[in-house]
RNA sequence: CGGAGUGUGGCGCAGCCUGGUAGCGCACCUGCUUCGGGAGCAGGGGGUCGCAGGUUCGAAUCCUGCCACUCCGACCA
């Protein structure tokens, strides 16, 4: 993308009504635009961010066998005093009477419609098991939305489901979306920890939220360091391994995890050695609750097990705050100049910088590296405008762009380019095709 | 939902108390000089002062009502 051509609305002052910092900085980057309270437009490149995000959860969703679908986000209320939920969601729930005055409501969640489409769908044990999943905007009537996409009331949120004839099936499914979760969360360049949770209005027994530390969570947090030192890395997974699958949940379990909710002081002291305690902030992303017969049974989705008696079908729900990640991941990583987007989420790999606009070899040079990067497959912005050095750098800095490639005449009378890392400000002076070799390496391309 | 505030050009604000030609900085446009980490000078464009009533010769300013938004707290993906 030249940015002559895009649209990308920086601001340098800082919006006063914004209160943490990715709430600026993403103002800043005009990322996003608010329509009302809690409410967000995504501007160019706040939507290629959360193109991004939603693209890594759709992979790894569909890696551990979860099956996409699309619900709508308007939903009838009759559903809704089946399970029971009509009343007990109060007004957190935005209730809309259609023309004909039906009741109507923009969704929170989909339990309801989901267990709908499962028990027209299911019928038998041998249909079994399923995990059906999708990535759609929820509405959400807080009473007090703020941190700008962090507590919106309309969210982007990836909510799967699982059906299950029997808790020990159900089990592997919970089990199978805790693992997704480690890997989804650590390919986006995130620490997430997975917390003992709560079950909240949903209802439920095992449940666990997963946050990632940062120092504005709205969580307090309580952990033994090694659980925040594991990391998943690149291990092989057999997705119908159910004992492996629950070896990986216990190591991640086994140490003392909690939010200032469940929270237990003496536990914690009791379980964890002084100089292994770790107290934190978090910001939860993902929250997997297993919740048996609780919307199944009401919703009357029953199935036939080899028996063939009729059984209620064991479900479980598995939330990922999709545009919360965009906040989420800029509150971890950023410094005094702007964002610092890891290279999985980067609305852009890597920026070319021309320092001298206009002169016929910074032009050329640039041009050719713009087009070599594309064809091979970089994600590349190239800042042809008509600016000052120094107002680039500022630009690509704050809106976090991993890799720069700094072209301009003195480097090029010597046959260099400089690379530059956002993360960690180290720069190399490299021949053109040097850089580009070496970016390919990095992102493991051609 | 309790408490506290704010609405004046795209953004940040002053002006309001004490009514009398709507202003500043940034951004934007034009020109010149600059140009390797948010340039300088000169000129210029853009605002029904949140909305509706009222008081007044005259309202951004005073009064009444409404709306929107923000912050603190209780609550939440």
């Amino acid at each position: 993308m030249r940015l002559s051509r895009y649209f990308l609305p920086i601001i340098k002052e800082t919006p006063s009504e914004a209160q943490i910092v990715s709430h600026r900085l993403m103002l800043r980057a005009g990322m996003i635009r608010q329509a009302s309270a809690g409410i967000y437009s995504w501007l160019p490149l706040g939507c290629k961010v959360l193109r991004k995000i939603e693209a890594i959860v759709h992979d790894e969703q569909q890696a551990a066998g979860a099956i996409p679908v699309l619900m709508p986000t308007i939903q009838s209320a009759d559903l809704w005093r089946q399970s029971g939920r009509y009343d007990d969601y109060g007004p957190e729930m935005l209730r809309i009477n259609d023309r004909h005055d039906r009741e109507m409501l923009y969704g929170p969640t989909n339990e309801e419609q989901i267990t709908e489409i499962a028990a027209a769908g299911i019928r038998s044990y041998r249909d079994l098991p399923k995990t059906l999943y999708h990535i759609q905007w929820k509405f959400r009537d807080e009473v007090r939305p703020r941190f700008g996409v962090m507590r919106g009331r309309e969210f982007l949120m990836k909510d799967a489901y699982s059906f299950d004839i029997d808790k020990a099936g159900a089990t592997a499914s919970y089990n199978r979306m805790f693992v997704s979760y480690l890997r989804t969360f650590e390919r986006m360049g995130l620490k997430a920890i997975p917390m003992k949770a709560d079950s909240g209005p949903i209802g439920g027994d095992m449940t666990h939220e997963f946050l990632i530390l940062a120092e504005t969570g709205e969580s307090a947090v309580f952990l033994d360091r090694t659980i925040a030192d594991l990391s998943f890395g690149d291990r092989e997974i057999d997705w119908d391994d159910a004992a492996a699958l629950q070896g990986i949940v216990d190591q991640w379990t086994n140490g003392y995890a909690r939010t200032d909710e469940t929270h237990d002081e003496t536990t914690f002291h009791a379980e964890v050695p002084e100089d292994r305690r770790v107290t934190a902030r978090g910001i939860e992303v993902g929250h997997i609750f297993y919740f048996g017969s609780k919307y199944s049974e009401p919703l009357n989705a029953k199935v036939m097990n080899p028996d063939g008696e009729t059984v209620a079908l064991e479900s479980g729900s598995y939330g990922i705050g999709v545009s919360r990640l965009a906040g989420a991941i800029i509150e971890a990583s950023h410094d005094d100049n702007g964002i610092i987007w890891p290279e999985a989420v980067a609305p852009f790999e890597v920026a070319v910088i021309n320092l001298k606009q206009g002169d016929a070899e910074a032009d050329a040079a640039c041009e050719d590296l713009y087009s070599k990067l594309t064809a091979r497959g970089f994600d590349v912005l190239y800042d042809d405008r008509d600016e000052r050095a120094g107002s680039k750098f500022a630009t690509c800095d704050l809106i976090g762009v991993p890799w720069k490639l700094v072209v301009g005449p003195r480097g090029l009378k010597n046959g260099v380019v400089e690379l530059a890392s956002r993360r960690t400000g180290e720069k190399e002076e490299l021949a053109p095709d040097d850089a580009m070799n070496r970016l390919a390496d990095r992102f493991g391309r051609a």
